[in-house]
DNA sequence: AAAAATATGTCAAGCGTTTATCATATATTT
DNA sequence: AAATATATGATAAACGCTTGACATATTTTT
């Protein structure tokens, strides 16, 4: 590997002199700067940034963890997540926690020992307190962590409301949520909230079809058929666009016209399910605000990791997208 | 930051006996060897992995170089390939490369400065000679890369067949390959050339519409349209899963009845899609054993980079998943 | 009881940088 | 001509860890 010292043999100057070009410090005449820029080009040179990491320099390396990027909810974010921190200077670090506390906290030591710049946290299995141990600078997605982590989430409860509202406009009147229903204290809990809140508001009857997330699809798929084939339904809030998309299939399978005898809306509104479910109404999170949001206040975190947070909780807009599914005839 | 001089204070043992438990070598009793992981434990001690890379010791880090994780199969295979090197005890340093050659280099610096131990690669825009520079093992997910870096890949060229005799079989003959048509000598090329081959097997006219996989999906949509509204088409063979979606979307939309009309069939197979759009018929690719083939070639050439690669190329099978819009009625 | 194996400690060099200090030389201002 | 600013070099310490060399106990085996 072609370290500094050469850098400085082949630029003919000393090895100080390279170091104060790369860190842009003290004294450099332009023709030297150029100089060494040349020699590092033609030697391909890359600074050993172990080296440099032991030396406190920072990393620029930002790790995210998130449950998977199978998801096309998180594919999606990750994926604008990690283009704003490449245009903000930061490399990537993906963890996949699944579902796997194990996993989370394995990957949360390798962050920590590897001297990531910050953390964007989107996975959720881990105490507050190991997160806080780390002592670096971290933004939350959809979750509370701690006091001092700040927050940013779509506005899930007028989302909840919103989609009730869509179905409740077309016709329907014994609307359904579909979707996790254990109560976690948490952002997402609130388009149940959401949804709760608006039927009792339309003087309606709340029905709740609890699903895990976590299930398997088949599984997911007989909850929902075993629910429209022995009850009345004809509206269908869903808790993410997964399960709105299995909703629509088993309505197929059961000959249930949709939008005439259910309607249908999902939640998340990623560019992909659009692509592929383009009849389904749903709620859509403004994925690219919030990969900025992240990014900015993580940015801003790394800068003065002290300072007091000015905000704990940046809710942004949702939108609500109509189309087929959730339409009056 | 607690370190290993802190550990063994805490542990009443010198420095030197701390690193032989870490490291595991010499000789070391049970005794101390437990009480030097208590005060591991106890500090949440995790070795600065800085300094340990500087002394030449394997990072456990491989790098993944891919186009995008926001695209569902990719997203899937990262996903795998992630849960496979962590199995492996390796933890995965993710690059989305979209199409933008000047990032890839980028991450490929970033990758060799971090020292990963390997790095697999499905992003294909920068040349051969860079990735020979890096002087690291590496493994290459559907592109010749070089002459000792060994190509894991489906079996491209049967799925092309696969594809055109389904079509064929219930009753398709103005069969079009849609997708990306341009020649660069990859692996995905052979796709098409299935499809050419297949078609002039059964005595049929091979019909070509290329579509840029860059191009943002309204632009595709035109394209799309402007086929199945101008000329006779009762087959599509799409490049992949997205695509032949939306061929669904376009076909729905002019009205043409799938399959009566109109028969599709996509390709890639992911879990997502499969979800998504239960209706589609696809070629699936072994997504689960390319990330476990990939992940096992990578950990030998990291065993042994220097070995002479056994085989250039591994071709693994794909599967028809005959749905509706193949279908005969 | 002697020899060998096991267990631990001290010490120091080295990994590739960064950065401070000191020295020196040249260029630019006053 | 003197004072100051600019440019470069030499040297060394530090970052946190690994590892080898060597010393010294303690245990176990013969």
């Amino acid at each position: 590997m072609t370290k500094l010292i050469d850098v400085a043999r082949k630029a003919g100057c000393s090895p100080t002199t390279v170091s104060r070009v790369i860190n842009n410090y003290g004294y450099i005449s332009e023709k030297t700067r150029k100089k060494v820029f040349q020699a590092m080009a033609e030697l391909h040179y890359q600074p050993n940034s172990a080296a440099r990491s032991l030396q406190g320099k920072k990393t620029q390396l930002v790790g995210l963890i998130f449950p998977t990027v199978s998801n096309p909810f998180f594919g999606e974010l990750v994926s604008k997540i990690e283009n704003q921190l490449f245009t903000a200077g930061y490399k990537t670090i993906l963890c996949n926690a699944e579902e796997e506390i194990e996993k989370e906290r394995s990957y949360l030591q390798m962050l920590t020992a590897n001297k990531v710049d910050g953390i964007i946290a989107g996975a959720h299995n881990l105490e507050i307190a190991e997160y806080q141990e780390t002592g670096l600078p971290i933004v939350s997605f959809d979750r509370k962590l701690s006091d001092n982590i700040p927050i940013v989430s779509s506005d899930n409860y007028l989302g909840g409301e919103l989609a009730t509202q869509e179905l409740y406009n077309n016709g329907a009147r014994k609307i359904y949520f579909v979707g996790t229903a254990t109560i976690t204290g948490q952002p997402t809990d609130r388009r149940l909230q959401g949804y709760k809140n608006k039927i009792k508001q339309l003087g309606l009857e709340p029905r709740v079809q609890p699903i895990s997330s976590s299930e398997k699809a088949e599984i997911k798929e007989m909850t929902i058929q075993n629910l429209l084939s022995t009850k009345a339904v004809d509206g269908i809030v869903a808790g993410d666009d997964l399960t709105a998309s299995l909703c629509l299939t088993v309505a197929d399978r059961l000959s249930l016209s949709v939008p005439q005898d259910l309607k249908i809306i999902g939640f998340d509104g990623s560019q992909l399910v659009r692509t592929l479910r383009p009849d389904l109404s749903t709620i859509v999170q403004p994925t690219q605000a919030i990969a900025q949001l992240l990014v900015k206040l993580l940015e801003e975190r790394i800068a003065h990791p002290h300072a007091p947070l000015t905000q704990d909780i940046y809710t942004l807009p949702v939108e609500l997208l109509r189309r087929k599914s959730s339409s009056h005839q």
